[in-house]
DNA sequence: CCTCCATTATGCAAATATGCATAACCACTC
DNA sequence: GAGTGGTTATGCATATTTGCATAATGGAGG
């Protein structure tokens, strides 16, 4: 027996006519013909005598009635379970990112999403060294670099820009390079190896080459202060640094670039709140425009 | 929420994976994946952890499971009221027959019918005059002509024909006609107009024209044994008088011709007993041949 | 680390269901 | 008795679902 067929003739045996229920049901009134025919014929029962008066419900009918009404109430139960939530967006949605995008840009603008979705509650955390979506550590994941294939839906967000810094306390005290060559002469200021979490984050050896910072430290703001605070010369985002006037750059013309990407679970891609945080980080990078370039 | 839908996920929980939940319910895999998926992006909520390795019930899962299994108790209650009936044809068929019909080819086969299907009950009753099968008066109609527009599935069975016939003691004492115009000075034995119950059925005005006969027996077989017992001449079926040596055939040029149809209403035509019926009739005319004929 | 196997996901053609339009039906009213 | 209105049933075109074939995935074993 369909269960579809049986939730229908419920319908039509509360309305007592076809074009009725089929209203209620929001279906065709000819396919709710259909439907209780095949029902009828699964059964090998008259369930309904049907005819211009509209439908009357036979004595077989009144009883299987009674049973679909008991399912009724059962599947009512299971569909209230996910009914308000699905409604009003509710529960969690915990955005991996790299601190540089999640700091920086996300961070302050998490209060937008919050008053424009009151009922949903973020969570912020870095992206983890071996990071797997399929593992729910994360349900939206920025990432530097295209996701690896897997069962990700993944899309582009914008591109930036890293490039070297010193505060002018070091330079006036060390020097400025003239070239990359000079680099070796001076104190660098790098992320750590070991916790390096994406192919797209050992950008370090593309300015330093085989020469090791002196100084390691595994965030990017981290470094940010290390480098302010006159530790040496550090690669630094363009956007994080912005116009910060006790940092200058060095050698102006080593740059890199890497972009970061948005992913989630292919299984996420039904849930409404985690595609309302999807959207509001879309739209938020594309309102910024070029961003880490503009400041 | 797709009650179907649900009733597959409910197989899928229980499997522990797709592939053998869609063997189990005899869809294929991919429809069970796409239902599924369905399932989930109208709750808004992930069921089941999906990977090479199978199935994972997620919280949300269970929750929903355990209603649906409920749903389902109900329902298989709802399908246990008809399946011990369905498959045994179980239960009564009511069969409206003319008289001639019923009594003289029908009744005699019953047996037949009743030892094929022994779970089988018939009731053989006479066609009334106001017949009406959407009133259900009989499952199952044997009417003489095609029956009007409605809402039958009708289907031609034979033709049969009529001719006029005295018994040999009646023709001994008051002469047999040479025409038609002879008629008039016999003793005819017809039936009653006010009961004929079928336009078909009123035969006697095309042998005896204007002339009124002078006994009128509702039934066949009444007519039958009146014209046996010398009451005159008598319109009578061929089929029943057969070989009988106590009748002779009246002015043989003077034939009728008339056909047997079969009738249910349309809502009747998924009920395996009733088909079986009316199979069984059909079977059992054209297995006689010309039966009204060959006698 | 590579290969194999059993699983799930997906493009596309085929099969089925659905909606539309309209015929058929019956009860009611004039 | 004819006309009307509201119902159900059905042919056919369109929309949707399904199955097939195959790609993708991840775990187990060598």
């Amino acid at each position: 027996m369909d269960w579809e067929d049986a939730r229908m003739f419920l319908t039509v045996a509360r309305e007592g006519q076809l074009l009725g229920a089929a209203k209620r049901l929001g279906v065709n009134q000819a396919t709710l013909s259909r439907r209780l025919t095949h029902l009828e014929r699964n059964l090998q029962a008259t369930l309904v005598v049907r005819g211009p008066q509209g439908c009357a419900l036979t004595e077989e009918g009144q009883s299987l009635m009674a049973r679909i009404e008991r399912a009724e109430t059962a599947m009512q139960e299971g569909e209230a379970l996910f009914r308000g939530r699905a409604a009003k967006l509710s529960g969690t949605v915990r955005i991996g990112a790299p601190d540089g995008f999640g700091v920086q840009f996300l961070a302050p603008r998490l209060g937008i999403l919050a008053r424009r979705h009151p009922e949903l509650r973020v969570e912020l955390v870095p992206v983890p060294r071996a990071f797997s979506l399929s593992q729910r550590e994360a349900d939206v994941a920025i990432l530097v670099g295209r996701p690896e294939r897997g069962r990700a839906v993944a899309a582009k967000l914008t591109d930036y820009s890293l490039g070297l810094y010193a505060s002018h306390r070091y330079l006036a005290a060390a020097g400025t390079p003239a070239a990359a060559a000079d680099l070796k002469d001076h104190r660098l200021v790098g992320n750590v190896e070991d916790l390096v979490s994406a192919p797209g984050l050992d950008y370090v050896t593309e300015f330093f080459g085989e020469t090791r910072p002196t100084i390691a430290i595994s965030t990017a703001f981290g470094q940010l202060e290390a480098v302010r605070g006159g530790a040496g010369i550090g690669v630094l985002h363009d956007f994080i640094v912005g116009d910060d006037p006790g940092l200058a750059r060095v050698l102006p013309e080593m740059t890199v670039t890497r972009s970061y990407w948005l992913a989630y679970h292919e299984s996420l891609r039904a849930i409404h709140r985690v595609q309302a945080v999807v959207e509001f980080i879309r739209s938020q990078v594309a309102a910024a425009g070029d961003w880490q370039r503009s400041r």
